[in-house]
DNA sequence: TAATTTAGTTTGAATATCAAACTAAATTTC
DNA sequence: GAAATTTAGTTTGATATTCAAACTAAATTA
C-alpha cells in the first residue's frame, strides 16, 4: 500500500518528466497539424515567428528579434523565407526610414488563426474536467513557473 | 468589476500564452545554468541527449534516435560530439555485434545529476504553495495534455 | 555640418540536419 | 548450410540555420 507521501513523490516525478517531454511533442504536433492543412511549407519555428509578429502590432524587426532572442541577421533570413512564401510583409516605416515594421499577409493571418485555434483546443484538453477554481490554481502554477524563469534569467 | 466567466477567460488565456512561452525559456535557462557550472561546452540539445541516454539503461543508438526523433545519421554526429567532449561512451554489444549500447562517463553522470537537480528545483517552484490535492490535480492536467498529444500523434 | 548612433541587411564561417548509399553483422529462406 | 534479406550504425553530400562582424542608409547629437 502506498503512503500519502509516496503518492506525492509519484505525482511530482510525473510532473517533472512531463515538463521535460511535453514541449517537444507540442512543437512536433503543431508542425504536423499545420502541414496537414493548406500550409504545407511551414515549420514549427516559422509558426512561432508568425505568432510573434501577430495580427495587429506592426512590430519592428528588432523588437521581434529581441523577443525571439535571435540575432538580427538570423531574423532577416527568416523573414526573407516567410516573405517569399507569402506569409509576411515588410512595411517601411514612413516616419523613420531606418525602421521596417512587420505584418502578416492574408495568408499569414489564416495561418495565425489556424495555429491559434489548435492551441486553444490544446488548452481546452489540458483543462478538461476541471472547474473554475481548479483552473485558477493551474494558472497559479504557471505563474510560479514564469516567476522562477524570470528570477533565474535576471540573476 | 469582472464576472466569474471573465476571470476564467483570463486564466485560460494566460495558460495558453504560458504554454507557448514557457518552454523556450526553460531550454534557454537550462543551457545558461549548465554553462555557468563546470559544463561550459554543453548545449541544451546535448543535455537533452544526455538525459535520454540516462544513468542505467544502456539504450541502443537506434532506441535513442527513435525517442528523440532524430535520423540515425544525425544521432551518430551528436554522439561523436559528446564522446569527443567526454560525456558519452559507446559500448559494443557482445551478443550482437551490430549493436552499440550507450552509456554516460563519470563526467556525463555528473552532468546528468546537475541537470536533474535543476529540473527538480524548477518543479519545486512550479508547485510552490500547493497542497497534496492541488499537486494531484496539476498532475492530472499534465496527464490530459499527454493524452491529447498521444491522440493527435496517433491519428 | 560633422560625428555618432541606430535599424536592418549582407557576408562568411560554423554547425545541424536529413536522406541515401554504404558496411558489417545477424537472421531467414530455400 | 549457402544465398538472400534484414538490421544497426556510419559515412557522404546537400541543404538549412545560426551567429558575429562588416556594411549601408537614415536619424540624432554635438
Amino acid at each position: 500500500m502506498n503512503s500519502q507521501s509516496d503518492q506525492i513523490k509519484q505525482d511530482t516525478g510525473f510532473i517533472n518528466e512531463s515538463l521535460i517531454n511535453v514541449y517537444d511533442s507540442i512543437m512536433r504536433i503543431e508542425e504536423s497539424e499545420i502541414r496537414k492543412s493548406r500550409f504545407k511549407d511551414i515549420t514549427a519555428k516559422e509558426v512561432h515567428l508568425v505568432h510573434t509578429i501577430g495580427l495587429h502590432d506592426r512590430k519592428t524587426t528588432s523588437e521581434v528579434a529581441h523577443i525571439l532572442k535571435l540575432s538580427k541577421g538570423t531574423l532577416t533570413a527568416n523573414l526573407n523565407n516567410l516573405e517569399r512564401k507569402g506569409y509576411v510583409m515588410r512595411i517601411p516605416n514612413v516616419e523613420d526610414h531606418r525602421i521596417i515594421n512587420l505584418g502578416l499577409t492574408s495568408k499569414g493571418r489564416l495561418l495565425y488563426r489556424a495555429h491559434d485555434a489548435f492551441h486553444k483546443l490544446l488548452v481546452q484538453r489540458f483543462l478538461k474536467g476541471f472547474n473554475d477554481d481548479d483552473i485558477h490554481l493551474i494558472k497559479q502554477a504557471m505563474v510560479n513557473l514564469e516567476d522562477f524563469i524570470d528570477e533565474v534569467s535576471a540573476k
